[in-house]
RNA sequence: GGGCCGGUAGCUCAGCUGGAAGAGCGCCGCCCUCGCACGGCGGAGGCCCCGGGUUCAAAUCCCGGCCGGUCCA
């Protein structure tokens, strides 16, 4: 990997006027620079772990290395940001944040958008979850959510901040003057670095076997011919906040470091005995050449343990499992609370998904170990000790809690369903296979660990493949879609027209000026056809989920109808006429204001639901979709539960509210940076424009949107918000759909017609509907009644008419009812009161005729339903056919009742 | 977004190689009992998710949809 890479790009000045060396890592074969000599890089796995001997400055918290290391920095000239949510609310590419530098893309990274300081520092809360298989056993070496605390340089043409010296003299004195560790124990080893799209040199900052940092210089381009160098060159670097604590803390585990006391109220909950400390020290040496990939290096592991400790094989596993599932849920139930406290819900699809994944994996490891502590309880102390770190967590404390609650109930409930479905395989009598396994597994959500384990208690072992997991992954085979957000449907234009009109300059949005506007004077820029661009436009263009106007452009010679209105990525936009344009120096443009109107009332009204839905339900509320159309709106908001009828009731309410309170609506333009940090990511609701400005739409102290569309001036303009229809649209998906303005009248004549129908249907007045259907009922209910008891008398009746032939009871009848469930249940009745029956129902219609054939069992031992059946058909021309006491038949002639009378008589004496 | 599983009585489910809708629990009535529990007998309760199709006949087979569950980064 690194050997085609020209070495002159490690080959700094700093090194070599600080007297530092290149040597080549005897194990490995890296080349590394240091002040010391070293026979190795000093990385993990070439080193094992002896940074516990080194002199640092004294213990420092998560906090406290968070804070030396922001303080550090800051101090040199960079300025200091704010993380960002767990959640990449402004990636459209990825739903986690799993480094500081996505914190930049794409916006900063491509240019468009000046970085918020430049040079900057920042520790950025990041989740990764690919390793979270092997949390815990290596002792610290992975976590599902860490703190990379970075300082980034952002190095345009012809205005550098730093590259590569500064960096790493920067990274120097922070380890040596910030950190104080002995500066010949400081190696920096040569890497390569790699990852959307980019790539460039890196070093890898190792001291005793721990690798605290990576500098990464982000130069290059990945292009079809290879690196391509760019002008724009980035220093992205990633410093382990939570292995800078562990590094001065001269713990055995890095969890020991990370939650202090709180790893021993942990381990108090959930009886975990501590171990040996010699076996955590051990294990600590050992850590650094464990591959957990790598089933013989886990092995090897413990072999060495146990050798080193003198305790048996069987000891040490189990301990160190104990441990490891300990800090496991430790890790787990951090990760937990900062995705639910930066407002995911969990969720069958998208990041609501992992959130689920973490969660249930918590649950397993304590089901496992057969720990009966509430998973909400573990989280809520993990929000007690996070808080001053993380004050969201506080802030959404009832949330993280009661989704944390809701789904471990959830889980049960499947578990249970899976586990049933399980057992009843089992009580067949079948053997549980790998396929079982894996079905029950991808169907059902049941790990076959559990499958396992119920088994055994019934003596029956099921042996799970040790790559059950990678036959379950082969199954899927290549599913491209996969990991990638849903991206936003194009818009309907063909792509040469859009090529065509991103020429033009952008268009002047008049509609954003003076979104009353209805009439205007244009000048044509340029036409295609039906295609129209002009220097300006009232007319809005489709986006931000909100529908296009449409209206008249008129010019001296013609009047055009303007169809559909749309923009290209560069804000041209594009009127669709009805005909063809005929070139002019000017026109007058006139959009269809009713239709506009109750365009903006809805959007505008929109924005208040969503306001309100935050307030009734938590800031976890977030928009997941919308759309306004002249009709209605609707928006999808995510919670993790079903809305109650009162919370619906109160959203309405409070939405109203909003409406009478005449709130101001303004529109203004911020640039991104600003605009961020005045209103948080709270901003991009209905997702992020790629632009360095953004236009801000806000409801006076109550909602406040990063949005394109055209909005009223003040919320009283809404007139009246009334919530038309609320579904669940998915797991953790609700979609609210309601009416604004003058459409809520409409909608109210809507249900009023309704009503009046059913009412006079009912010969009922609407306010006495509900009893007057309730009386129907009941009268319905009467009659069907009587209706049983008249076909009980036909029945009867018609048993007078049965002729008695071979020791059986013939009746053919051709039924009043014709409908055939009733012709069933009549027969039914028949064959029930007498032992010896054969009923035969016969159904002209037109020129076939329908025949049933019923009887009894006692009856059947005669002659079958089917035989019958099969007999007559030898008679006449038809099809059909039946079981033991059933049959039904049809006769392509129209068959008389007695003609079939005579045919079965002569059937049933031939019979013996 | 894609794959898989499911939707039948108030609940849990069986029936699904097409042939007259079932069990257990719960509910109602009666018997047993001083009373309760247990037990016994009897009963009510069904748009078999919806819409098409195939068929003499569909809960069952085929197609489409809706809803729920689950797996996959």
């Amino acid at each position: 990997m690194v050997s085609n890479v020209d070495e002159r790009e490690y080959a700094l000045k700093f090194f070599e006027e600080n007297g530092f060396k290149r040597y080549k890592c005897k194990v490995g074969g890296e080349y590394f620079w240091s002040l010391g000599e070293h026979e190795t890089c000093q990385d993990a796995p070439c080193t094992e772990y002896w940074f516990d001997e080194i002199p640092s400055v004294s213990r420092l918290s998560v906090k406290e290395a968070r804070e030396l290391f922001l303080g550090f920095f800051e101090r040199e000239g960079h300025k200091k940001l704010k993380p960002r949510p767990v959640v990449a609310r402004w990636r459209d590419d990825l739903f986690l944040t799993i480094a500081s530098i996505v914190v930049f893309q794409p916006h900063v990274t491509e240019g468009l958008v000046p970085p918020p300081g430049n040079p900057l520092v920042i520790s950025q809360p990041s989740i990764r979850l690919e390793d979270i298989d092997n949390v815990g056993l290596t002792i610290g070496r992975h976590l599902t959510s860490f703190e990379m605390a970075a300082h980034h340089a952002f190095n345009y043409p012809g205005k550098m901040v730093y590259w590569k010296e500064g960096t790493i003299e920067y990274a120097y004195r922070f380890f040596t003057e910030g950190m104080k560790i002995p500066r010949e124990l400081i190696t920096f080893k040569e890497s390569w670095w790699e990852g959307g799209g980019n790539a460039g040199p890196s070093f890898e900052v190792a001291v005793g076997g721990l690798e605290l940092a990576t500098l990464v210089f982000m130069k290059y381009k990945i292009t079809e011919n290879g690196y391509e160098e760019i002008p724009f060159k980035i220093v992205d670097t990633g410093y382990g906040v939570e292995r800078l604590s562990w590094f001065t803390a001269k713990t055995p585990t890095a969890f020991h470091a990370i939650y202090g006391d709180l790893l021993e109220k942990f381990r108090d909950l959930m009886s975990i005995e501590e171990p040996d400390e010699t076996i955590l020290w051990k294990a600590y040496k050992a850590a650094g050449r464990l591959n957990p990939e790598n089933p013989g290096s886990v092995k090897i592991f413990f072999n060495r343990l146990s050798r080193e400790t003198g305790y048996n094989l069987d000891y040490i596993k189990n301990n160190l499992d104990r441990e490891r599932t300990l800090y496991s849920i430790l890790d787990h139930t951090k990760t937990i609370a900062l995705m639910l406290g930066d407002g995911i819900v969990p969720s069958n699809t998208g990041e609501g998904y992992l959130a689920r994944l973490v969660i249930r994996r918590a649950l397993r490891q304590l089901w496992k170990m057969k720990i009966e502590v509430p998973l909400q309880d573990l989280v809520e102390m993990q929000i007690t000790y996070w808080k001053d770190s993380f004050p969201q967590l506080e802030e959404s404390k009832e949330y993280i809690l009661d989704a944390t609650a809701y789904e471990e109930d959830k889980y049960r409930e499947t578990i249970r369903k899976g586990m049933s479905i399980a057992s009843k395989i089992v009580s067949k009598g079948r053997k549980i296979t790998i396929n079982d396994l894996v079905k029950l597994y991808e169907s059902h959500g049941i790990p076959p660990d559990l499958i396992a384990d119920e088994a055994k208690k019934r003596d029956i072992i099921i042996e799970i493949p040790i790559n059950f997991y990678s036959i379950v992954a082969s199954k899927h085979g290549s599913q491209t879609n996969i990991g990638k957000k849903y991206v936003e449907k194009k818009i309907r234009m063909p792509s040469n027209i859009m090529d065509w009109a991103s020429r033009f300059p952008e268009t002047k949005r008049l509609f954003h000026e003076t979104p009353y506007l209805r009439e205007f004077h244009a000048k044509p820029l340029g036409y295609n056809g039906i295609y129209l661009v002009l220097d300006q436009t009232a007319f809005y263009p489709e986006g931000g989920g909100q529908a296009y106007d449409t209206g008249i452009i008129t010019t001296i010679a013609e009047e055009y109808i303007v169809k559909e209105v749309y923009k290209t990525p560069n804000n041209v936009i594009v009127h669709v006429l009805d005909k063809p344009f005929k070139p002019v120096d000017s026109v007058q443009g006139k959009i269809d204001w009713i239709r506009r109107y109750r365009l903006m009332r809805h959007h505008t009204a929109t924005h208040v639901i969503l306001g309100a839905a935050r307030r009734v339900l938590g800031s976890h509320v977030w928009q997941a979709g919308a759309e306004k159309t002249v009709e209605k709106a609707r928006l999808d908001i995510t919670h993790h539960k079903p809305l109650t009828r009162e919370e619906i009731k109160e959203i309405e309410r409070l939405a109203n509210y909003a409406v009478d309170d005449r709130r101001k609506v303004s529109a203004f333009i911020l640039d991104r940076n600003t605009a961020e940090e005045k209103y948080g990511f709270k901003l991009y609701q209905g997702g992020v424009p790629k632009t360095p400005y953004i236009r801000v739409v806000d409801i006076d102290g109550w909602d406040t949107q990063a949005c394109f569309g055209t909005h009223l001036q003040n919320s009283g303009e809404i007139g009246g918000i009334k919530i038309v229809n609320v579904e669940r649209l998915a797991d953790g998906i609700v979609r609210l759909e309601y009416v604004a303005g003058s459409r809520v009248a409409e909608k109210a004549r809507e249900y009023e017609e309704v009503l009046s129908l059913a009412s006079e249907l009912l010969r009922s007045d609407k306010e006495n509907l509900p009893s007057r259907i309730r009386k129907l009922l009941e009268y319905e209910k009467a009659l069907e009644y009587n209706l049983s008891e008249y076909r009980k008398e036909y029945v009867n009746s018609l048993m007078e008419s049965i002729i008695r032939i071979n020791g059986l009871k013939l009746l053919v009848f051709e039924p009043i009812e014709k409908d055939r469930k009733t012709v069933q249940e009549i027969l039914k009745q028949l064959t029930d009161s007498d032992e010896k029956i054969l009923a035969i129902a016969v159904l002209n219609t037109g020129g076939s005729s329908q025949v049933f054939i019923a009887l009894t069992t006692e009856a059947s031992k005669i002659i079958t339903a089917e035989n019958f059946a099969r007999k007559l058909l030898e008679l006449l021309p038809g099809k059909g056919g039946g079981g033991r006491t059933f049959a039904s038949i049809l006769i392509q002639r129209s068959l008389e009742k007695k003609d079939m009378e005579k045919i079965a008589k002569n059937l049933l004496e031939s019979v013996s």
